[in-house]
DNA sequence: CGGTATCCGGCAGGATACTG
DNA sequence: CAGTATCCTGCCGGATACCG
């Protein structure tokens, strides 16, 4: 079943359904879109290698937002080794569908406030 | 000056800048990616069509998301007329350059989250 | 390494009532 | 019509300390 998740609220679930509410409730989080870019241009990662890639996220918000992603199965998470102890994140298929919108963010952010290009104005 | 609003992080604004982490600094609320979706697809607009064009948000988020957006030089907010009382929301061409991003939007979320596709897991 | 537990502050957003 | 004022809630995220 499509259930969507709780995330979504419940108005949006039914007649007055709209896509762009529906992606904006699962990915509008400080972090989320970031974590997704992360992923992307690097592939599989461990915990605190994403950590490390993201730069100032604290891990406990890190942790928060692997689970929303995970339980809305944009990302997938495994264990590949017990000992020593190693974890992997990796984006579902799903997930890998979000590149487009990822990179439609890299080059808006990068369009309208890249430093060399000052003169496109605040 | 291309300063960037004060939504962007401070250690966002050096050597360690990405484009997306700015991208979601601007736009990573509820509301407004699909504000401005229904600025593009609805052109110019007053304050209550824009809410009932919305659905389900109140005054004081559209109000404030607005604000926001003019802030960030995404939307333009103009008087247009006195007696009676009317104003105008509008995209700055800044804010339509978000429309790929909007579009990325639409499509995954139909893709993801059509009620009609409901195979496609949840 | 890969997290969790706890405490904490802030702010986004809802509801409602009111204003010019 | 186009908002503002006020109150109130919950969640989001930072910091820190700790665990297997």
């Amino acid at each position: 079943m499509n259930e969507r998740p709780n995330r979504v609220p419940e108005w949006c679930q039914g007649e007055e359904w709209c896509p762009v509410t529906v992606t904006a409730a699962l990915l509008s989080r400080k972090w989320k879109p970031v974590i997704v870019d992360r992923l992307l241009k690097s592939g599989p990662c461990g915990f605190s290698e994403l950590q490390n890639l993201i730069g100032n996220i604290s891990g406990k918000a890190l942790s928060n937002n692997l689970k929303e992603l995970e339980a809305d199965r944009i990302v997938n998470r495994s264990v590949i080794s017990e000992r020593p102890y190693r974890v992997e994140y990796a984006l579902t298929d799903r997930g890998r569908d979000l590149e487009p919108l990822i990179v439609a963010m890299r080059e808006w952010g990068s369009k309208h406030f890249e430093p060399d290009s000052k003169e496109n104005g605040q």
